[in-house]
RNA sequence: GGAGGGCUCGCCUAGUGGCCGAUGGCGCCGGUCUUGAAAACCGGUAAGGGGAAACUCUUCGUGGGUUCGAAUCCCACGCCCUCCGCCA
């Protein structure tokens, strides 16, 4: 939710920034004209209201010959206020719908345009030159370390087990995210992957993207995402301590998505997949201080991403192509040799106060006022990102090295190989 | 699944129809005292909306109802806790 003292003060500055997005500014003048309806709806009832609470204030004090008259007026008045309350209550609930149809403003410097209008910032790395690359999925099947076939036996299309060093490599990976969060000072946080409307619905997703949630009907319970919808929440209706700067979380947890009308997209091996487990970070702190911990978030991503040693690139996401929520974006994309091409592994989003409005997140300012606080989130490592480390690190051979900062999370292998005999064979033999 | 208890201001708590936007404690802020701090004492301290301001309205889990008037009475719902049952 915009900050409406904000529109009123300023109403261009959000009709430009929907033009950056691409969108129509009509949603804008919607909500002047809904934020003028109820405060002029609130007015008319508050004065009713207040007539009738001074003189029912009378009742006992009058005389037996006054208070009949006094009665027959509060009566009357009783009418009314019932009458103007409920007119109140509809501009309310219409203001309301209006403030949730607007986006939050887009910071200065974004890119104009769509999804294709981002403005490469940076690329890092060198790209490694690979005959006949193999994809992340026969490596990873050569491997035994990704199995689509049997997922989809057991649950369906798009879904996958990691075994044997497919599963030690993810949680290595994500144990690694984890670490390098705590030595920043993160708090390490595994999170509800069940969550209520509510939280759901103040973090955002039950817009644009409710298509995209499992919902559990039995028990009216969302399945989440991302951990960002357990951290926002985590504070919701907080007056919350920021005296000492941001307050940041890593939170870990299995994340689901339907995925429902990306069919024929993506469709092999990990890519896009109905769940998958992740390392988010998620920041709390002053609206002032959001930008810096926007670049701050950036930089733990890329800290990540160089431990892999696998080229990326970081992109400045385009108006057109942001969330509702986000002021601006930042994507890293890593190289994935099979396709020649960048593909997105984290994504770090500025929602400034558009999220802690709607869960009703506050801080105390220097004159101890509560004042809407900022939220950020950032990946720090999730399944997706097996896709370039296999690749990158595929060897002719069919094995794959792996990066040095990573060894100690695999149990210290340096290189990743088929198991020499197979599972159940192994299995059988040490049953004896 | 069954039974019971609870939900009031940052936290804990008092309050069973008008004197209640609401008691007291803790915490926090300011002051007195002190070289400084602590203690003690005094004062202040919920949030949100409207208004230029005076001021005013809303909020005692949520939604309805009764009443001139509801934290307080009635109905429904939600959430939390405890116990019993079941169980990874």
């Amino acid at each position: 939710m915009i900050d409406l003292r904000l529109l009123r003060e300023d109403p261009d500055r959000f009709r430009a920034s929907q033009r950056l997005r691409g969108e129509s500014t009509e949603v804008v003048d919607e909500l002047l004209r809904a934020d003028e309806a109820r405060r002029s709806a609130t007015q008319r009832s508050e004065a009713i209201r207040a007539e009738q609470k001074s003189l029912s204030k009378q009742v006992p004090k009058a005389s037996a010959d006054e208070r009949p008259t006094l009665l027959a007026r509060t009566k009357e008045l009783a009418a009314e206020v019932k009458e103007t309350e409920a007119a109140t209550k509809a501009a309310d609930e219409a203001l309301r719908q209006a403030h949730l149809a607007v986006p939050n403003l887009v910071q200065d410097g974004v890119p104009p345009g769509g999804e294709d209008d981002f403005v490469v910032l940076r690329e890092v790395g060198d790209v490694p030159v690979i005959d006949n690359p193999k994809d992340h999925l026969e490596i990873g099947e050569a491997l035994r370390a990704i199995d689509t076939e049997r997922g989809a036996k057991v649950s369906g299309s798009r879904f996958y087990f990691l075994t044997g060093v497919g599963a030690l490599l993810q949680l290595g990976l994500l144990q690694m995210a984890i670490a390098q969060a705590v030595e920043h000072g993160f708090t390490p946080s595994i999170t509800p992957s069940l969550v209520k409307p509510e939280s759901m619905e103040g973090t955002g997703f039950l817009g644009a993207h409710a298509s995209e949630i499992y919902r559990l009907e039995a028990d009216d319970l969302y399945l989440v995402g991302t951990s960002e919808v357990p951290l926002a929440a985590y504070h919701s209706n907080e007056i919350i301590d920021l005296e000492g700067g941001p307050e940041r979380f890593a939170g870990w947890s299995s994340c689901y998505r339907r995925e429902a009308g990306s069919y024929g997209k993506d469709v092999r091996g990990i890519l896009r997949v109905h769940q998958f487990d992740k390392v988010e970070m998620f920041s709390f702190c002053r609206p002032e201080e959001a930008a810096d911990e926007h670049l701050r978030l950036l930089a733990m991503e890329e800290e990540m991403l160089a431990k892999v040693e696998i080229p990326y690139r970081v992109i400045d996401v385009a108006g057109g192509d942001l969330g509702s929520s986000a002021s601006r974006k930042f994507d890293c994309e890593a190289w994935v040799p099979s396709q020649g091409r960048y593909r997105e592994v984290t994504s770090t989003s500025n929602c400034t106060t558009f999220q802690a409005r709607r869960l009703n997140i506050r801080y105390r300012d220097a004159d101890g006022k509560p004042q809407t606080a900022a939220t950020l989130n950032g990946t720090l490592a999730t399944t997706r990102w097996l896709i370039p480390i296999l690749e990158n690190h595929q060897q002719p051979d069919g094995s794959v090295r792996v990066p040095k900062a990573l060894q100690p999370y695999v149990g210290g292998r340096d290189i990743l190989e088929p198991p020499s005999n197979h599972p159940a064979a192994a299995q059988r033999s040490t049953k004896g």
